[in-house]
DNA sequence: CACCTGATAAACAGGG
DNA sequence: CCCCTGTTTATCAGGT
């Protein structure tokens, strides 16, 4: 019987078989048993919790924002003056006059609420999964978006401000409390951006090659100041660096001011871990504060295509300057503009809100189905051939952020933390404990084709139960040896290398793997020197794909029509049929002569699938259910028009030769046997 | 609903 | 006796 966690399965096993459903209650014991349950704790809560927190940030820096207003206004009619700015290199301290503006380029709640209902409402989890994280995304660039147009416009203002000569020179206090204001400007922006960042890293995030560039860049690990810098200065659209003198007399008191002058700021900095950094950081930066709005005159938020874009306004302005002028008579700070002002305030927390709730029902999504801890993804990791073991998980450390690595299971001491490259959806979907159905439901959900490069390192380092039945897998095990034979230990390491899944529940995979060994008549035993050794019956593979290939009646008849039974073409109808409906692991077969065989391997499935609709000669044997293997991948049979299905047959030759290949139509020189019965 | 297929559990046998 | 390998049977879940 089963060795290893043998004893204890069983036990467990018998016990709950006397239950109702045995087998699942015995799963879900066994993943319990791994530990599954307990080190779980999505990476994901704690990317929630951050952006939760982030925005309380935010809405820190609106009242910030807003004090300051209020504060300067009470200063300016107080003292009445009209004192000289101290000098012109210190625009950097004048007040802004509508801080917290926001440009009519931020989403409203509506809007964000449309988003999120389309994206919510898809049939399929995982589906809405993804797209809830995009929108997630979305709201965060806006978010983004807005901060920056916030600090463009501040600066504006003040520009305006020493113009029109209203603005009499600052006193220290303000000043300081202008640059404590911004400084919560740019760690909200830091904080945002290092959130996206983790969330990216940790795989909740994938960004689209069609969504809007993010103004980030992907940073390694975690920002340095020096980035931040840089972030900053994009943010901010880089003033001109020449308060030198002005900024430097500010610049030192940055940190205290700030943690003196607003019970917001330092609430921040406390919270949030990275405060420290960006206070650091922020006094690195005071030139950037300046704002010299020459610089950039035109790249002003609430200008655009000669009108003001002040919310509801519109009016036309021939060029920037008149812009300006109008922007400084018509929107100055007066009871309308603060009340404006207000207003976009409450939209900011109207999408606060938004997201909040948004946040907890990906949150309640991803627990509902069981994602794992989304702690950083290793990067994906070289195949290691050798041995199982070596899969470290190095790169995982990566994120700051990192939560306490999933307990790793006896069976899988190395299991990598069960997250694989970027997807989201595949990734942590799948890392449930076993489940009995590999394709049922879940593998329904369609696998951006661009995912699927990733999908070889995914299996390996992911936890994800690969959408391939024990069949494929053992022949395909086989058929990368060398020899084209394995031992069954040789087959369980295979296994285990390959794919992260099977690193755990061993008695219970393994078991399977035995069962289907014998079961299946195109797994043949060959007795060796040493004992014996299993080798792959192609023929009677192929003829153990019964059925139809779901859903894809025209790509059957015309593989039919154009599939000889003889090998040679089979090449070539594994070409065509990675084209046509694999076209993840012909992409994964890219660069891995291992993951390149799996995708044969499974392309032979689906061939096999076509042959045996072709001939239907086939026998005795239990009909195996054709592709379903397959299907997880590129999932969704799209129907395929006879040409397109054919297009790809004819190429076919030419068409996508894995390594493999060669390999597999080597399996008639090899001691392939007669067969069974 | 019946049937098929694959997964899982488990009993059992034989060998080292 | 234990473990591994291999076979076989039974049961369950999904899909057709």
């Amino acid at each position: 019987m089963m060795q290893e966690s043998g004893t204890e399965t069983k036990s467990n096993g018998s016990a709950i078989q006397n239950g109702s459903s045995g087998s699942n209650h015995l799963l879900q014991c066994a993943s319990l048993r791994e530990g599954r349950s307990n080190g779980e704790t999505p990476a994901a809560d704690a990317g929630a919790a951050e952006l939760v927190h982030v925005q309380q940030q935010q809405k820190q820096a609106l009242q910030v924002a807003r004090q300051l207003l209020l504060q300067q206004q009470q200063q300016q009619q107080v003292s009445g003056l009209k004192s000289p700015k101290r000098n012109d290199k210190q625009p950097a301290l004048q007040v802004p006059v509508s801080v917290a503006m926001m440009t009519p380029q931020v989403i409203t709640p509506q809007q964000m609420q449309q988003i999120l209902q389309q994206q919510v409402l898809s049939p399929q989890q995982l589906q809405v999964l993804l797209q809830q994280q995009q929108a997630l995304m979305l709201q965060q660039q806006q978010l983004q978006e807005f901060y920056k147009k916030q600090q463009e416009q501040l600066q504006l203002q003040l520009l305006q401000q020493q113009h029109a000569g209203k603005q009499p020179k600052e006193q220290p206090q303000v000043a300081t409390q202008q640059l404590a204001f911004q400084q919560q400007l740019l760690q909200m922006q830091q904080l945002q951006q290092q959130h996206l960042l983790s969330l990216q890293r940790q795989g909740l995030l994938t960004i689209q090659p069609g969504q809007p560039a993010l103004p980030l860049q992907p940073l390694a690990q975690g920002m340095i100041p020096t980035e931040l810098q840089q972030l900053w200065k994009e943010v901010t659209s880089a003033h001109s660096a020449e308060e030198t003198t002005g900024s430097n007399h500010s610049s030192l008191d940055l940190t205290t001011t700030c943690v003196s002058s607003s019970a917001p700021s330092k609430t921040s900095l406390i919270m949030n871990p990275h405060a420290s950094t960006n206070g650091q950081l922020s006094v690195h930066a005071p030139k950037r504060e300046s704002l010299s709005h020459e610089e950039h005159p035109h790249s002003h938020p609430l200008y655009g295509h000669g009108v003001c874009k002040w919310p509801g306004c519109e009016a036309v302005c021939e060029d920037f300057q008149s812009f300006l002028k109008h922007l400084n008579s018509e929107h100055a700070l007066d009871d309308r503009s603060t009340a404006q002002c207000r207003v976009q305030m409450q939209v900011v927390q109207q999408l606060e809100l938004q997201l909040a709730k948004d946040k907890e029902r990906l949150q309640a999504m991803m627990t509902h189905l069981h994602v794992k801890s989304t702690e950083p993804k290793a990067a994906p990791q070289p195949l290691n051939l050798v041995s199982s073991v070596t899969l470290s998980k190095s790169a995982s450390e990566a994120s700051p952020q990192s939560l306490p690595h999933t307990p790793t299971t006896p069976t899988a001491p190395i299991t990598p933390v069960t997250q694989g490259p970027s997807v989201i959806t595949t990734t942590s979907m799948h890392t449930v404990g076993p489940i009995r159905r590999r394709y049922s439901d879940k593998y329904n959900v369609p696998i951006s084709s661009a995912d699927i490069a990733q999908n070889q390192e995914f299996y390996k380092n992911a936890e994800v139960r690969p959408p391939f039945t024990y069949a494929s897998l053992i022949r395909q095990a086989i058929l990368e040896s060398p020899e084209k034979q394995l031992t069954l230990n040789e087959i369980y390491n295979w296994f285990t290398r390959m794919f992260a899944y099977f690193r755990r529940n061993a008695a219970t995979w393994k078991n399977a793997v035995r069962h289907n060994l014998s079961l299946h008549k195109c797994f043949v035993r060959v007795e060796n020197v040493k004992g014996a050794v299993w080798t792959v019956d192609e023929v009677e593979f192929q003829k153990r794909r019964p059925q139809k290939i779901s859903g894809n009646p025209s790509l059957i008849k015309n593989m039919q029509s154009s599939h000889a039974y003889c090998t040679p073409l089979n090449a070539a109808l594994q070409a065509s049929m990675a084209e046509n409906s694999i076209p993840l692991y012909t992409t994964a077969s890219m660069g891995n002569p291992t993951l390149g065989n799996l995708a044969s391997a499974i392309r032979e499935e689906l061939n096999g699938a076509m042959e045996h609709t072709n001939s239907n000669e086939s026998d005795s044997s239990p009909g195996r259910s054709p592709m379903q293997a397959v299907h997880p991948v590129h999932v969704k049979e799209e129907p395929l028009d006879p040409e397109e299905a054919e297009g790809p047959l004819s190429l076919v030759t030419t068409a996508n030769h894995s390594p493999d290949f060669d390999h597999d139509r080597d399996y008639e020189d090899e001691p392939v046997n007669e067969d069974m019965e």
